[in-house]
DNA sequence: TTTATATTTAAATATTTGTTTAATTATTTA
DNA sequence: TAAATAATTAAACAAATATTTAAATATAAA
């Protein structure tokens, strides 16, 4: 569970998740979205795999990431309890 | 918004937190539910504060922390780009 | 006005984290 | 098979983080 808070509190792992909802994109297009070596979209990728948040393929000589529902099932489930804690109280009687 | 995922990346402020749930509480009697020292607890009690997750107000000799909407609203704001890629793709005309 | 209580702020420290360069593994192409 | 490409793993290091003990601030009670 701590894993997946660790992953999403770093800006860089941020913006590699959103690119990610454009669809499924190769380490190496990942990497040339940031102004940062190869090594280190590597780790954040490896991070954001141990969170569940990204899964990859291999297709030959690339690895093909995407996003992966599990990881931010957690969130939600996480953060399930605090948006019923702001909407309530909620009148218990349907008038 | 950095701050605010930093500040739940923590599980004693995550426990905080859910603490709050059950209303609002002084610093002491947040401190009493961790084997933790004062000033540490006060430390994340700042950062949630920061964080705009929790907001308190003085009693007399009381600090009383409550959960803040506002901090939650902007983890919320950030999730929901996922939610709809996770929900979609969904028939784009209704049979 | 002294003493006690509630809490924070400050200073110090060990641990964790993000980044880089260099080396390694695996796959494709010539 | 040799060279090129895609990507990761390893080692090193500076910066950030969580915790502790000690000191400070503010309010209440005696």
């Amino acid at each position: 569970m701590d894993i997946v808070f660790k992953a999403i509190n770093d800006p860089t792992r941020r913006e590699i998740l959103r690119f990610l909802t454009h669809g499924p994109q190769n380490a190496g297009t990942i990497a040339q979205q940031f102004n940062m070596t190869k090594p280190s979209i590597s780790h954040h990728l490896d991070l954001l795999k141990q969170a569940q948040l990204v899964d990859f393929s291999k297709k030959g000589q690339f690895l093909v990431y995407t996003l992966n529902k599990s990881g931010f099932e957690s969130i939600h489930a996480w953060f399930q309890p605090f948006t019923l804690f702001f909407e309530l109280p909620k009148p218990k009687i349907r008038l």
